[in-house]
DNA sequence: GATGAATGAGGATTCATTCAT
DNA sequence: TATGAATGAATCCTCATTCAT
């Protein structure tokens, strides 16, 4: 789930040293999902992990830095997520569907992540800021571009681009991480989403004739 | 911003007491809201409160205590801050434009409620679960009600309640708690916010004649 | 089961007082006798005893004061038990047993005693050897009179006394604070202890002639 | 003075760590031993122990833990000391006798012993009840063992057990622990004592002719 | 006398980080 | 690199005692 070096992480020169490093990440994403940064501690890391506590110190600086570490990867991984379920030539409004789409089936099949992410608000406030304002730029860009091609209306932007991301989010949160048992699916709830995003919520009351 | 008791918090007998309890609970929100649960510290907050540290265990049982104690009182705020904003005989649809504006502005004048409800997720996740939830449920009666009045249309439900409020807290988010000097004020984000519900974001290019 | 006052007590002047006093004395018998001395806090006694906390300083100097006076209260109770079962007349082997049956039917029936008593060891070690020695002390008188009378043999002394007292509170321990379902009377244990006192334990095996 | 772990101590890796947790339980004995378990902290523990304060919690969970640990090394000793001075071929009166005259000096060399021991009364009641109802058995077994061996008369139980096991505890309390400069000696008591099962206390006149 | 709030020293425990092997 | 012991600052919480009403 990531290849990129971060601050704080060092990077290990032998074979090795890399089977090592990613042990203490997945135990770390483990970790910090299930009990959250504050309750996770380094030993009970590192004892998941397989390896010595002072080992944890060849390969980050500091808590933080290998949390930050998980951030950066786990914000790209969503990202990643949800353009890998769209391509350029599809329609605009259909982009927006798929990637919800996407999006709620990675947030199920993944929720630790959903909970690194949203504890950066407290622990690495920068990260959790530049992951939702990238987000929202990237929707920002696609709204722009959809209004373009004409199959958006003109005049979204910044609000708007927030607003869609708040509403992936919620639904998210909602239907993936505290998914029901008689849910609907990912398939359905992205249509619906698409759907209050194209005819809205206003009911079919002519405007007063 | 409170009255009722909460689990954890014992009633203080005297006038005295009331006035240290309160200066308590204003301590610890201003400190939770800057510092965030983990960085705050009793004695910070005693301090901070003008009382002995040792005063506080008369009042809280414990530092959970306090925060969830916290988190109640707040999220009641929030939801009173809107309902206050809007009318029963409002047209539905401004009714949800109403709150979106209410919210905002109550966001902008506390922004250490957003921080504290969004960390009761780790600290308290009962208490953070149930805030969202009333509040979806909320939203979904007015929708349903709306819809009777046939000012909305028919078939919103839970999905649509909680995309409702992803886009409402997130522009909280955006515009409220990580204002920027050039932001439109919230009248204007309630306006748009409320034009994608009814226009929705399709272009007007009728469907391919 | 008390009247004289104490170092760290203070007299109370009306009727009102002295209810207030008894009632904090047996609410601190209690909690010392169940929790003992360092789980018990002067709030749980207060509170048991019905009285406000500030209360307790109106009649004791401190919680080791309240624990000294108990301890004294009882230490006294102890040897009364003995001494009212007991008159100068009988027989002084006699004595003995009836002072055991008498304790052991005493501790029986205040289980509290024994371990506030018990407990003095460390946090009033005065009082604890005062008891032990007075004890042992009056038990040796006996054993001198008892020689005197010619009922006992000679020679016995402080070692005899210090044994007879651990046998008695030792059997105490046993049979009336961790008393079991199935086990003898104190009559009975009474007179089997006092066999041991008289016939000793050594085998009829006559001296192999 | 141990060897074997117990529930709530974790065992040393190394030599160094075996040295480190030698010295935590010889400082624990001597503050315990000195102060009494709630006088003593953790902090004048391990610093008279020589390490820092942290280093505690790498072998023990609580100070309840390295208290339980000391009450079981030390009622092991008690048992060892006792044990080590008697043989199997011995007289069962002249065990008895060495019993104790082992176990007087025992107790004068190891004061803290006794004080420990006394304290889980009210500290790990558990490990009390359990040393004392062990030593009594073993007192039972010896008892039923001379009866069988003819140097005993029958019909001794439990009962004498618990009295033979009270005298010496106390023989222990006034001769070892609170010594005074014109004490007869450990064999002198051991001896009196003994005389005291053989003879018992009563005098030679005989039954009214 | 009675009440209950206020005080703050004291102590157990945690845990990120460093270090010697 | 790996290991696990060592470190000590930091923090929550308790509770005997004092004080104002």
């Amino acid at each position: 789930m990531d290849t990129a070096r971060h601050e704080g992480e060092k990077t290990p020169r032998t074979e090795r040293g890399r089977r090592t490093l990613r042990k203490l990440l997945d135990a770390a994403a483990s970790e910090f999902g299930e009990r959250g940064f504050h309750e996770a501690s380094i030993s009970t890391i590192t004892r998941r992990a397989g390896v010595a506590l002072g080992s944890f110190y060849t390969y980050f600086d500091s808590k933080d830095a290998i949390f930050r570490a998980l951030v950066s990867d786990m914000s790209d991984a969503v990202k990643l997520a949800a353009r890998e379920a769209i391509a350029p030539e599809m329609p605009p409004l259909e982009i927006e569907r798929a990637a919800l789409e996407a999006f709620l089936r990675f947030a199920g099949k993944h929720k630790e992540i959903y909970r690194i992410i949203d504890e950066a608000e407290f622990v690495d406030p920068e990260s959790y800021q530049a992951h939702y304002r990238t987000i929202a730029q990237r929707i920002a860009d696609r709204l722009e571009s959809g209004a373009a091609q004409g199959d958006m209306r003109s005049g979204l932007s910044e609000i708007e681009a927030w607003a869609l991301m708040g509403m992936n989010v919620f639904l998210g949160l909602r239907y993936a991480i505290w998914a029901q048992a008689d849910d609907p699916d990912p398939a359905t709830i992205a249509r619906r989403a698409n759907l209050l995003l194209t005819a809205g919520i206003a009911g079919e009351k002519p405007e007063e004739p």
